[in-house]
DNA sequence: CAAGTGACAATAA
DNA sequence: TTTATTGCCACTT
């Protein structure tokens, strides 16, 4: 396999940085990807989200798009688990599937 | 080796 | 304003 370690550094970055996210707080991929040095990888944060090697550790339920969105199939039982996990933490949503950014924007004070 | 795919985001129409 | 397309970069086939 011989795959560039970058690769796993920048997972590891991912993970680091989603995992810093505090309670009632939401951050979006962009967002993650740009913290970490790496903003065109913006999908590939998704991605690392999605190999989530490390599942009850990483709050991947926190990570939402750019619009606050989530997408449907993308959580561990759907986007209402995921929604309710979010309330369950203090965040607020504007619509059924969109997490009030401008409240729970993490990180706060960019 | 080349082409296709993907938990996104930004820009164009 | 919303919808569609392009760009990104690594992984898969």
């Amino acid at each position: 396999m011989a795959q560039p370690q970058e690769r796993e550094g920048f997972f590891a970055r991912v993970y680091e940085t989603v995992e810093q996210i505090p309670e009632g707080f939401v951050a979006t991929y962009g967002q993650i990807a740009k913290l970490i040095g790496e903003p065109r990888r913006a999908r590939y944060v998704g991605y690392a989200l999605h190999a989530n090697p490390r599942p009850g550790e990483i709050p991947c339920h926190r990570v939402v798009f750019a619009d606050g969105r989530i997408c449907e199939g993308f959580a561990f039982g759907g986007a209402e688990v995921q929604r309710a996990l979010l309330e369950e933490e203090g965040v607020v949503f504007r619509d059924d599937t969109h997490v009030d950014l401008d409240a729970c924007r993490w990180p706060a004070g960019l």
